[in-house]
RNA sequence: GCGGUCAUAGCUCAGUUGGUUAGAGCACAAGAUUGUGAUUCUUGGGGUCGCGGGUUCGAAUCCCGUUGACCGCCCCA
């Protein structure tokens, strides 16, 4: 049996997981074209150090990383948002603005697979470098609802849950709480909808308890579901800063209302994304049921470009991951069944019509035509099996009679009528029967 | 890193209180069928029963270890 397998959380792509994936990598191309976004790509080895900057030390322990003959400490990518950090910092100055990239890729995280998580995995990133505004939020949430609807998910389907760390920050500061105070009780809030009360008790422990009143306020905040209730909780609290930060939560809404959007996306002051690097606007996608882990995230991460060694530049950004969307699409019924796709297909009578088919088939193919035949002597009847679970629309028949009269029978697979065309206008006889509709991929 | 469940053919599974050469369906291949696709029938290939050790006259079956998968916790950039 097999001596070797794959690692854990690595998954081997046979041709019917490989055309699912290729579905999938399809639609997000689709979405990011019609928004206009470039693709890019960078390397899956990266120095190791570029994670520690970004991350920590402690990203250590789920990273993939090794010395390499070098010397040097490496790592395979666990996320795109560094490396593009990179790319774009190094060339800001020389990139038309906006800068709207996006990027297809694998990358890997040394932790315990589990459903909708695996060890290596694709996600479709997309970032807007250079916009401070909640304009680029816009832009960039209105492409990760199309990147998911595009594939026939709907309203019911899917919904993308908004949040504010800036907003957040601002409201703690106002109930008297400092820096290292108001990110504990971001924590808390991260884990409030799982855990409930449990979810304070780290806080407790570093702080000490939460004052009810405090608490209360933040329960009260974390409950907010729309603009109006936000503007009452906070128009009391005063302030300029405030102010135009209400002025951009109502740009960003009023925008994606505009769009159309307004069904997938709601406020949600659960949401704080991890406690990493994110400086403002954060959004989570997940699935209505609430079955399934987060098919998207993201958010403002404007300190970051800088905090890798580039110029001082605002980015937006968030990433699908493939495998919960292809999971979503699984239990939607959205995922279509991949079967052969020929076109053609050569019926052929023997070693001496072989010879001759191999003229056309190989012109029908020059044409673009996919064309399959088969490759070792078979009765007829097996060949038209063959024929009609290739997938293939026409069989071309070479037999001993249709040679000697220099002709092809062409033999539709769906209505089964047959019809004779010569030889020499093969091409042209298949692209006249074929016209209309025909698919390039 | 921690806990639970599980592991027999490519897939889904059966396998009696431990007993001869481990089975079925699906899938794949050949034939019935040397010029027409269904159905059906026949036949075939494919297994060191995850791996290692132990108990036993004898282990797919019982015991120990190990690896892997799934589910949950931690984490989730």
């Amino acid at each position: 049996m097999a001596q070797f397998q794959s690692l854990p959380g690595f998954r081997e792509f046979y041709p019917d997981a490989f055309a699912r994936r290729s579905h999938i990598f399809r639609g997000w191309r689709r979405a990011a074209h019609a928004y206009g976004f470039s693709e890019y790509d960078a390397p899956v080895l990266e120095p190791l150090d570029l994670y520690r900057a970004k991350s920590g030390e402690e990203i250590e322990a789920q990273l993939f990383s090794f010395t390499d003959k070098g010397g040097r400490e490496v790592a395979l990518r666990p996320e795109m948002t560094p490396t593009v950090c990179r790319l774009v910092g190094a060339r800001a100055n020389a990139l038309k603005r906006p800068i709207k990239w996006c990027s297809i890729g694998e990358f890997y995280r040394y932790e315990r697979a589990q459903k909708g998580r695996e060890r290596a995995f694709f996600q479709f990133n997309c970032d807007i470098f250079g916009e401070p505004g909640p304009e680029a939020e816009i832009e960039l949430i209105g492409l990760l609802v199309q990147a998911l609807a595009g594939f026939g998910l709907g309203p019911d389907d899917f919904y993308v849950r908004l949040s504010d760390r800036t907003l957040w920050l601002h409201y703690l500061a106002s109930l008297g709480l400092d820096e290292a105070r108001s990110k504990a009780v971001l924590g808390a809030v991260d884990k409030f909808e799982k855990l409930g009360d449990e979810a304070f008790k780290a806080y407790t422990e570093a702080h000490g308890p939460l004052p009810a009143e405090v608490k209360e306020k933040v329960l009260a905040f974390l409950g907010i579901k729309s603009l109006s209730a936000l503007e009452a909780v906070l128009g009391p609290v005063g302030g300029e800063a405030l102010a135009a930060r209400l002025a951009d939560w109502r740009k960003l809404l009023n925008g994606l209302a505009a769009m159309g959007l307004g069904e997938y996306v709601e406020v949600d002051f659960g949401v704080v994304r991890g406690l990493a690097y994110y400086t403002g606007f954060v959004f989570e996608a997940f699935d209505r049921k609430g079955e399934l882990r987060a098919i998207a995230g993201g958010g403002r991460y404007d300190d970051l470009v800088k905090k890798l060694g580039g110029p001082d530049l605002p980015a937006v950004g968030f990433a699908i991951g493939d495998v919960t969307m292809g999971l979503l699409l699984d239990q939607r019924g959205l995922m279509p069944s991949f079967g052969p796709a020929a076109e053609l297909y050569a019926v052929i009578g023997g070693e001496a019509e072989r010879t001759a088919a191999f003229l056309d088939i190989a012109a029908l193919r020059a044409a673009g035509y996919r064309v399959e035949y088969p490759l070792k002597d078979l009765a007829f009847g097996k060949q038209f099996k063959a024929a009609a679970e290739s997938g293939a629309k026409l069989a071309l028949i070479y037999g001993g009679d249709e040679l000697a009269k220099g002709v092809v029978k062409l033999r539709d697979l769906g209505d089964r009528s047959e019809h004779e065309v010569p030889r020499a206008s093969v091409v042209e006889a298949v692209r006249d029967y074929l016209s209309g509709g025909r698919e390039t991929s």
